[in-house]
DNA sequence: AACGCTTCTTACCATAGATCAATGAAAACT
DNA sequence: AGTTTTCATTGATCTATGGTAAGAAGCGTT
């Protein structure tokens, strides 16, 4: 029934001028010196179109910040179909942080929409964040309270929207992800099928 | 078109043997020593049938811990029409933390289904808790890692289940509310209309 | 170029759930 | 106790979205 591929392939390298440290510097304030210190502990990863970064009944180990490239986090329901919660394109950062938390099996899938770079963050990291910087147990706390705003929205959205709505909402949150995935993933990220989604967006071209 | 009271009787008075007390010694492994000090901070105030904890536009400044009572959590749409995002019965926490965290107002609304008894925790008592509780940054991250988790379950529900499959979700997470409230109110958690509920609740009813 | 695979679209019909309206029962209010 | 309001149910009808199937366009592979 699940037919993706389940290859992971391992190609550790550097880049010297990331997203990702540039994203340290702006939402933690991290100073260079400090980059120092971190720099060795930041492992990047190359993951091909298709390969999975977590599976369900695993223990998710990693925060995962996307370099370059698209994620999406999904579940999947009891009569097969897929339910994608959540895009990550560059500069998102995606995981089961609860399953890492609690040390307990993820219900979820995390797998490459393009072939994608990112970083992965495990507890050693985030410790020693914690370490150089004071301000990072609040920086966490932001993390996670952002996260939550996010997921009322979305909640708030599928209570409250018609498919029409919901898809409006999903071009203003991801404006580029549109041109990079096929249809059918939008239409289950939105709980609708591709059939819909092609209706709802005849509809709309023509007004 | 929003028919609600708006009523903020103040009746702060103090109890001995507490569910909040309990609470704090088993979740966050509290000594008795610590719970004095804490003591005085802790605010309780009775809230009447109908009367708002929290309404949109204004920022939400405390977490609410619910003595004895039923609270909903829920925002309206555009069309007017409300969308309840969680039930909050005795031993439940609710607030919109990230409101509070970033100082910002709300988009919902919390008020109370029954006469209700909470604990009121504003930030004075959250930073004493840290202060005579070493392990409570974690528990706090605890806290916001179960939210998260729990809305991962809810989105999950809303993107992959019927309303017959959601409603048996909503009777397993809150056992007794379905005997404490309107039907029209678990319809609108539900996502549907009280009607649907309706017939939803006949046909289980049969077989 | 020919083939297979995936994606998107469109047509037709099916269904879950919405809407509207009416009724009776229960609860709240006077 | 009587009046008013809220609530639950039910029937009739409507609408948004689902399911199925078929065809067309695109893409990768050989």
């Amino acid at each position: 029934e699940n037919k993706h591929k389940f290859i992971l392939s391992i190609f550790p390298f550097m880049i010297k001028e990331s997203n990702f440290k540039n994203y340290l510097f702006q939402q933690f304030e991290l100073q260079e010196e400090h980059w120092q210190k971190l720099q060795a502990l930041v492992k990047y990863q190359r993951f091909q179109k298709g390969e999975f970064l977590l599976t369900a009944s695993s223990i998710c180990q990693h925060s995962f910040f996307v370099e370059k490239g698209l994620l999406r986090f999904y579940s999947i329901s009891v009569n097969g179909k897929e339910h994608i919660l959540q895009f990550a394109p560059e500069n998102w950062m995606v995981s089961d942080r609860s399953s890492v938390f609690f040390g307990e099996p993820s219900s979820f899938y995390i797998d490459a929409v393009e072939d994608t770079t990112v970083v992965m963050l495990d507890e050693r990291f985030l410790k020693t964040l914690a370490e150089v910087n004071v301000k990072f147990a609040t920086n966490n706390e932001l993390l996670l309270q952002n996260h939550i705003r996010h997921l009322h929205q979305r909640l708030h959205s599928l209570l409250g929207e018609n498919a029409e709505e919901r898809y409006l909402n999903f071009l203003k949150l991801y404006p580029d992800v549109m041109q990079r995935v096929p249809q059918w993933m939008i239409a289950s990220y939105l709980g609708i099928t591709p059939e819909s989604l092609s209706r709802v967006r005849k509809k709309m071209s023509k007004n």
